[in-house]
DNA sequence: TCTTAATTGCAACTCGTTTGCATGTATCAC
DNA sequence: GTGATACATGCAAACGAGTTGCAATTAAGA
């Protein structure tokens, strides 16, 4: 929890309840959540946080860089935690919605690349597969 | 447009007016476009198609496999045509937006590495990348 | 040309996300 | 510890992207 109390104070920002809680619900999970799956483990944790501090916390500990956000074809976003893990990217069934991790990253040598290329400064790049897993085949 | 005919006939569907300027909008397109962007230019060409239908249809040409969703971290679905296109992906600038392609892609032998790993088949998968382009750094 | 099912437009709706504002509360100075 | 103050929160309301229901329209085969 130290990386948080770290880059809330750097920001003037506070510690508070909700954003413990919130970090700790990514942290303990497997697969990137969404806003609405933060808020339901809350709930079920017995955590009273209302969905829109949900969202700007979210917000905050992105800014932060204490979480990343991903897409994954839903049309909405998803929130993991950056702290203790390695850059990695996901792969999405298509049939059950089932995410897995991917803890590997083809891309430090391109971005050189696509950097030459487009004359552009590559900050991020977001890398994911869709398919169909084992149960949904 | 052949492909587009054959794609629609194949499912019974109709070639349609809207069907029509909507590909033909895509394909004139440099850069993925948004629904509402599709709209947008399909009214500066004086024609009138509801925004439904822009929706309805970009769901149409996905499903034949006409065009391509791309995410870019906007929380919108973009959309382009694949027909005489390479696989490719893009990069998007973090100040103003601007979208460029990438004609490359190196995620072929990837692939295999990944189905082996997660024992999921691959379908699809996305890659973008985000950053700063010279304008806006 | 006629028939019929696919397609469209419009209105209303859903869902994810954001904003405004009054209330609550960490944090700092004392 | 107490108080002041700026940051955070909750609630309600708004927003924007995308979807749905339904009646009217139209492409396409007979």
């Amino acid at each position: 929890m130290k990386h948080l109390i770290a880059g809330l104070r750097a920001e003037g920002r506070r510690l508070t309840r909700p954003r413990k809680a919130i970090l700790d619900v990514l942290e303990k999970s497997k697969y990137p959540l969404s806003a609405a799956d933060v808020h339901a483990r809350l709930k079920r944790e017995q955590v009273a946080v209302d969905l829109v501090t949900v969202y700007r916390t979210l917000g905050v500990l992105k800014e932060l860089g204490l979480v990343a956000q991903v897409e994954l074809g839903e049309g909405q976003f998803r929130y993991e935690t950056r702290h203790g893990r390695e850059h990695h990217h996901h792969i999405r069934c298509r049939g059950c919605g089932r995410i897995a991790d991917l803890m590997l990253c083809p891309l430090k040598k391109l971005t050189a690349l696509v950097e030459r290329e487009t004359r552009f400064t590559v900050e991020e790049h977001s890398l994911e597969f869709f398919g169909w897993c084992p149960k949904c085949r």
